[in-house]
DNA sequence: AAATCCAATATTGTCGACAATCTAACTTGA
DNA sequence: TCAAGTTAGATTGTCGACAATATTGGATTT
């Protein structure tokens, strides 16, 4: 079985193969080319980018650390398979760590990045008005509200938790259960209310409301996903 | 210069050497038998333990993902050196996720679960009273009140991200700097109070007094740092 | 025909060696 | 004397090969 990579290296950029594999392997899985559940085999992969098995190792491991792939002793390596439960519990994590990072936000983030924010929120507003997919568009980039709210914490620990290890994973979800906010506007909304806290420097207000918005959409997320399951029954 | 390791791979029992090394490469990085910012040599070491550098390098990338080291390319892994920041970074964390954990117990512990709890309370009642030494012990063992809380949340990835990764950061710190908790008796009264709070199925109070039981012990390590710090210059 | 056992094959785990890079000591020049 | 440049040494990154384990397929027995 031949895994659709996008290709031999192209262009490797940092100073060690394994980090590049590390990428394009990470790449590969969130984007769903590397299906779920599948085997990770060593040297078919080797092969495909054109490397040793040693780096190829190397990288593997560190995915393993990112938890997106599992591996059994002198068996291998498979990608995740994400189930309700495992999205669930991701999301209740978030809940907890995004709603300290609006907290710690609120107390730290100067005027200027509030500013930002909101001409933030102004161009997805825009977005909205204009195009008529209910796509809100935020998928990781800058413009992504929620991770401009981390970065605002300060915590590097707390940043690098939500931003390398959770959120790969919740990408990785997106691209399998086409969910898609039902209510792109109601989320809008809820983040406007989250940046007012933030501006007003009221810390407990902005944990709250956070923690609300990102537990309404694991809601939707469990009744989309129960729903999707029921009809494949 | 030689690091006091134990010894040669005593007894390996995981079915890789790559994961004996990781256990207790990791255990000698916990118990302060190579000292922070210490650099990993990988010719080093690979002759201490009586392995190739393959599986090492596998070790290493393993305790990079966990916290443990920082590598940077074609230098080498060091030893992370902990400061005052990383601390009250990873404390807050714990504030935020421990929290989560209190409130998610408050749901689903059993009432069993519950009473094993304040026996284990009387437990470090009675040994608080038999001994002077104010050490509360619960270093990381199934008597930590702490863990069971975790453990009670039900939440695998909450469970193995405290327990796996926070709590290896915070065990190395408390070798270092011999804190141990000013008050262990006002600890225990707090454990007592958010254990009510969890057998009442107050799931709001018993997050609140964990948040703040952390908070406490938050500032009590940064005065302690602080003063130390203080006296070393 | 089904289940068990066994051999052949493939895959993972480990090793030693080579290439690339960094580090440290020495030389050279101002 | 100090700084920069250079070279020798050591360390990390990568590779291909071998050993150990798991998987697959067929043969054998009931």
């Amino acid at each position: 079985m031949s895994i659709p990579v996008s290709s031999h290296l192209v262009s490797l950029r940092s100073a060690t193969l394994s980090e590049d594999i590390a990428q394009q392997l990470s790449s590969a899985i969130v984007k769903g080319d590397i299906p779920q559940g599948s085997k990770i085999s060593e040297p078919e992969l080797a092969k495909q980018y054109g490397v040793s098995r040693g780096p190829l190792r190397e990288a593997i491991v560190k995915l393993e650390g990112l938890g997106l792939v599992t591996r059994t002793a002198n068996v291998g390596a498979r990608v995740i398979q994400l189930n309700l439960q495992d999205m669930l519990d991701t999301f209740t994590m978030r809940e907890a760590l995004e709603g300290m990072a609006a907290r710690l936000a609120a107390d730290t983030m100067p005027a200027s990045e509030v500013n930002n924010l909101y001409d933030l929120l102004d161009k997805h507003q825009a977005h909205l008005d204009d195009n008529q997919d209910e796509h809100y568009l935020q998928q990781g980039g800058n413009d992504d509200f929620h991770l401009r709210i981390i970065h605002a914490s300060q915590n590097a620990k707390l940043i690098r938790l939500l931003t390398e290890e959770l959120y790969s994973v919740i990408r990785m979800y997106r691209r399998h259960t086409a969910d898609q906010r039902s209510d792109p506007r109601q989320a809008l909304r809820e983040h406007r209310a989250i940046l007012d806290a933030i501006a007003n420097h009221e810390g407990d207000l902005a944990e709250l409301l956070m923690r609300r918005h990102i537990s309404r959409a694991s809601q939707l997320l469990k009744q989309a996903m129960e729903h999707s399951e029921r009809a494949s029954h």
